[in-house]
DNA sequence: ATTGTTTTGAAATTTTTGATACAGCTTTTC
DNA sequence: GAAAAGCTGTATCAAAAATTTCAAAACAAT
């Protein structure tokens, strides 16, 4: 038998709090239904069972058993604490905002997400406008060849950014920063090459002569670094720089992702009239249809 | 017959307000609903027809009728719209981000960048701490072998994730989301096992196919995935759902980097007496050193 | 007053929704 | 490895809610 769980009265902590504090002691199906409460709290429960259910990807019984085990007597029971609380929240101006638990995870990861959600607003800040929209204008151009690459961490950004511009254009690719592995490919890059490098602190050297080596060829180099710059930036046409800085042992690359989804974005649009029957192609060859 | 009542499609006014304008063409007892429901807007709608019929004083054929003229096709038709002009309005403060339109570069990243840090914050508020905890205790066990995967997107983050964790603690590998690549590795999977996957809609067969697999040899599965869950969240032993709605054709994945990086940080603390140790051997072997 | 029109609610009907019993499956425990 | 406990979904049923019907009441205009 598990513990049981203290009855809705009428307490203080709002129910999205007991469920997050419950969490652990939920079955699998529970979790499920909590998690879809969670995320829309309270409007996920407010329709009826089976819709709610069917959202969580369970089935009715299994919601109500999820009620039941919050305390509550049946669904409309359940659904008339929502309404409730929702009343009295919405009533109270700015009652919102509530203390999170404890423990030792919450606190670190509010700190943290409040640490990155500073880089965002500081890097989006810090960006010209017009050094952005020269990226998106040369990552639009069609004729040209784009490289992503980048170091032991960022290199996973460029990948990142490569499978989605795979998906939108034509002519991409991802060079693994490793000398060995890129030197005879340098053969091929010349003017029509755009290079978009990664590169962050402990700045790395092989990454670095990839750039230098192909802007000697004369291709344009876009640099995503962070605000101290890569050496990089010498060589580098156009340079994106992202704050980094966490409260972690690591840098968060947070803000280089959100120019990368920025730059895959204003491209996609960009290049809408074309990419749409291309990423359409793509689906219907993953689906294996003809 | 009256004259006819705009049908309640997508338009800005509140219905609120398009009660007190029509006001005057409503006849005795739709009034007494109105002003019922104005007094205690949306609320009092939110109820059963009976008791809002009670409520206001009349009978539940004329609260019926009453919103029928609003426009309305039934009951259940008006309460789904109070539900979403309380959620629409509950929301606004923060994800404000409706469908962004066009804008070009700077305004466009603005609105980007605004829209993610929605997600963030919607996704830390989400996470159950216990949860959070339990996979941090959990991937800083150093007995435990811990597999990183994911799909054609999110592969990448799983890469990063793995760059990091192999650095801070040994036994973490990644593994290619291909059936042909992992086949084989399965027979080493068992119950000391820990695979981490990320897998957000447009989820993915074979990703899903690794992760049952894996479940039925006893291995601890970690999913990081969208609000909708991925149905690996099946065979999953924690889940860590991440908001991904963006101003874009695409998904951000900015909340499952802020969680990969937090669990990075919060499992590097934990471990700092070994992973000390290791991170500077480590760099001493990127620079040559003995 | 009387007739035609509109408004209204009681009761009957239909539809929807919530709840339960039970059997299969999974996980845990010994 | 077998038995027990626990979890979950299908099928079914009961309850409640929404909706329609219809006749009485209120009202307006002749």
């Amino acid at each position: 038998m598990r513990n049981d769980i203290v009855p809705p009265s009428a307490e203080q902590p709002s129910l999205a709090e007991r469920i997050r504090h419950d969490m652990d002691s939920f079955t699998p199906s529970e979790k499920r239904a909590a998690h879809l409460l969670l995320s829309h709290y309270p409007f996920a429960g407010l329709d009826t069972v089976a819709e709610f259910a069917s959202r969580a990807g369970i089935s009715a019984p299994s919601a109500l058993r999820f009620v039941t085990r919050l305390g509550f007597s049946g669904f409309p029971d359940f659904q008339k604490h929502l309404r409730e609380e929702l009343e009295a929240q919405l009533l109270s101006p700015l009652a919102k905002s509530g203390p999170v638990e404890p423990g030792q995870g919450a606190p670190a990861l509010a700190a943290f997400a409040q640490a990155v959600i500073g880089n965002l607003t500081a890097t989006v800040e810090n960006i010209a406008p017009a050094e952005f929209d020269a990226v998106v204008a040369l990552l639009s151009d069609q004729r040209r060849n784009i490289h992503f690459t980048g170091g032991r961490f960022t290199g996973a950004l460029a990948r990142y950014a490569e499978s989605h511009f795979r998906i939108v254009r034509s002519h991409v690719d991802f060079i693994e920063g490793q000398p060995a592995l890129w030197r005879d490919r340098m053969i091929e890059i010349g003017r029509k090459d755009v290079v978009v490098a990664f590169d962050i602190r402990r700045y790395q050297e092989d990454v670095t002569a990839l750039c230098e080596t192909a802007a000697r060829q004369g291709a344009t180099i876009v640099l995503l670094t962070d605000p101290w710059l890569s050496p990089i930036a010498r060589v580098a046409r156009h340079v994106l720089p992202a704050h980094i800085t966490a409260p972690s042992n690591w840098d968060s690359s947070a803000g280089l992702l959100l120019l990368t989804e920025a730059l895959v974005s204003a491209v996609t649009k960009r290049l809408w009239e074309t990419a749409k029957p291309r990423m359409e192609a793509v689906e219907r060859l993953r689906n294996g249809e003809p």
